[in-house]
RNA sequence: GGACCCGUAGCCUAGUGGAUAAGGCAACAGCCUUCUAAGCUGUGGAUCGGGGGUUCGAAUCCCUCCGGGUCCGCCA
């Protein structure tokens, strides 16, 4: 819970400790944000301490008895709650001095955590270009890492490609056969969607002439057996993908310190099936397939080897995790995946437990809800996708009519950045803002809006606030943190001061979307006083304790974006 | 059939066992000679899927039923 600056609360903690003799850290789990603001600005409930006596009594001694410290102005039971105001004066230049000397640092821990985390998401395939479902993955990927960054730990941005397996066969049978020996530089067709063209291609064939899959399957093995004319048309076509998608992760802001490629390590499992034959936690089945007794555990049993001793995804997951965690010595291992891959990772999991990896619960599957289209999943190979590129072209070209309604004289090239920046807002933010284990159903109306709780929202509220910093120039005369009364600077004030603690929530539960909402919650607040203040019009010390309140806020909600991942820009 | 997830206003969403369930969209009524109207102010709209239970107190925890989704491949 959110409820005002550290300094306040601790001095409040030790002031209520004195007077109950409870723990400062018991107090500090028990306190609660009024429901209204009439109420006060922090509340103690008394229900654990009255034990079986009447807890409005309880409320009506310990506020009585309580000596509040000079944060606190007054003291007031109400029911069963002791409720505390804040000293206005105290509680604006507490923050306020704190945003304006800490700058882009506010909100991250005082100590660094130094754990060393790895944080795996995207995983495209390299047979189709990338989806609305890697918008989802790379949002949350990249918004989780700078997330964990701020707070302090070391993170490793890590992408696994599926660069091997049927389906990338049937993408290279298929070009074999129609291709006719073209190429994304003699079409002008995006590497990814060249290479995607022909799995869909393969399936729209495959249809009526069922000998295609069999086809593929051979050139499976051929591959497999190092033949150097399909390893050399694997090598083309995979380049082809990675290109494009190298272009759309620049494009949509995804950053990756490490790429790991399934390719390397399909051979690489053999070691850890030998070890858990040996320790009894595999068998043989009688077609001569690898088996991991999981149903003691609760879990449905899992194939690990095929019968004819090829390797499977989870085959190359055993490798690949233990390559990880012996390479970069993780403390924490994430897996960005959505939630139709849970009982998977449960069971990838628990066998490298069972392998006796002690590192095994250090690995944890960050599950987030599908992206679906009203009419429902999403089908790679029929075509029915939400193309990433086109979304975000889409995107850009609505925010552009937009910027060209309000501006009849802006360079074409400072159009398309603010564009740029106002689509990959709308569409991050959309995702961002709903719990990640919710399912999002996207509809192009609703999803995407520039208007209300959307990215853009929070980027023009920004851009307000450095508009009056602009035009303010220098500052004259020193701020009077007393002037600062009125309810809606209290409560923005109060909300900036909160943000180091809804860092830590987020960072502990990797909540994303409460940090979303925190914004809308300040950029609220902000366009309110904005409103109701015309900070430029004020005399001196009330202009330049108002102007300390916008900056601090500007402060804060850059910061908040950029952990988001979400371009922050100067105008509208 | 089994496991997991979800069900909050017409639609989308927040809600960390606590006070009168909070926002957005849509609808309606206002606000631009005033720091950017991608904004602000106001009005209406909710048996928190149903029913039990635990608790001083439940949208939140437990049980059960109903509805929706995902998974339970020698796919990735």
């Amino acid at each position: 819970m959110y409820i005002l600056s550290m300094n306040a609360k601790d001095a409040l903690s030790k002031a209520i400790s004195k007077a109950t003799g409870l723990s400062e850290e018991k107090i500090n789990t028990l306190f609660e944000l009024p429901p209204k603001k009439e109420f006060g600005d922090i509340a103690f409930p008394c229900f654990a301490i009255a034990k079986g006596k009447n807890p409005t009594i309880t409320a009506k001694e310990l506020a009585e008895k309580i000596k509040p410290p000079k944060e606190i102005s007054k003291v007031k039971a109400v029911g069963p709650y002791v409720n505390f105001f804040l000293n206005d004066a105290i509680l604006a230049e507490s923050t306020l001095l704190e945003i304006l000397k800490k700058r882009e640092k506010y909100g991250a821990p005082e100590k660094k955590s130094k754990k060393k985390v790895m944080i795996e998401y995207s995983a495209p395939n390299t047979n189709k270009p990338l989806h609305l479902g890697h918008l989802r993955n790379d949002s949350i990927g990249m918004a989780l890492s700078r997330v964990l960054e701020f707070s302090g730990q070391k993170v490793i941005k890590a992408n696994l490609i599926n660069d091997r397996g049927i389906h990338i066969c049937q993408a290279m049978l298929a070009y074999k056969k129609f291709g006719k020996g073209k190429t994304p530089q003699s079409t002008g067709i995006k590497g990814d969607k060249f290479v995607g063209d022909y799995y869909v291609k393969f399936n729209q064939e495959a249809k009526n002439n069922p000998t295609l899959n069999k086809e593929a399957a051979k050139l499976l093995q051929k591959w497999e057996a190092h033949d150097p004319a399909t390893i050399e048309l694997w090598k083309k076509m995979r380049s082809w993908a990675l290109e494009g998608f190298k272009k759309t992760y620049a494009e949509f802001g995804s950053e990756f310190d490490h790429f790991f490629f399934e390719s390397d390590f399909y051979d690489k499992a053999m070691p850890l099936i030998e070890l858990g034959l040996k320790k009894g936690i595999f068998y043989k089945n009688k077609d001569g397939a690898i088996i991991a007794k999981l149903k003691e555990f609760g879990l449905p049993d899992k194939t690990v080897l095929r019968s004819d001793g090829t390797s499977i995804y989870i085959s190359n997951d055993l490798a690949l995790t233990k390559f990880k965690q012996e390479e970069f010595n993780l403390d924490r291992n994430i897996f960005v995946v959505a939630n139709e891959q849970n009982l998977y990772f449960k069971q990838l999991f628990k066998i490298l437990e069972l392998l006796g990896f002690k590192w095994a619960s250090d690995c944890e599957h960050l599950n987030y809800g599908l992206v679906l289209l009203p009419e429902g999943k999403m089908k790679s190979r029929e075509g029915k996708v939400i193309d990433a590129d086109d979304l975000i072209a889409e995107i850009k070209s609505l925010a552009e009519k937009e910027i060209k309604k309000r501006h009849s004289n802006l360079e074409e090239k400072e159009i398309n950045k603010r564009a740029k920046a106002i689509a990959l807002a709308a569409i991050k933010f959309s995702m961002l803002k709903i719990h990640h284990k919710k399912d999002f159903t996207f509809n192009a109306k609703e999803s995407l809006s520039f208007e209300g709780e959307s990215g853009p929202y929070l980027q023009y509220s920004y851009a307000r606030a450095k508009s009056i910093l602009r035009k303010a120039g220098a500052r004259k005369g020193k701020p009077d943190f007393s002037l600062l009364a009125s309810s809606r600077e209290k409560e923005l004030l109060k909300k900036l001061g909160s943000f180091p603690q809804l860092i830590k929530r987020v960072a502990e539960t990797s909540e994303l979307h409460a940090l979303c909402h925190y914004l809308l919650g300040i950029a609220e607040e902000f366009n309110s006083f904005y409103h109701e203040k015309q900070v430029l019009k004020e005399k001196e010390d009330i202009r330049e304790t108002r102007l300390a309140l916008v900056e601090a806020f500007s402060i804060v909600l850059s910061t908040g974006l950029k952990l988001l991942n979400i371009p922050v820009i100067e105008s509208m």
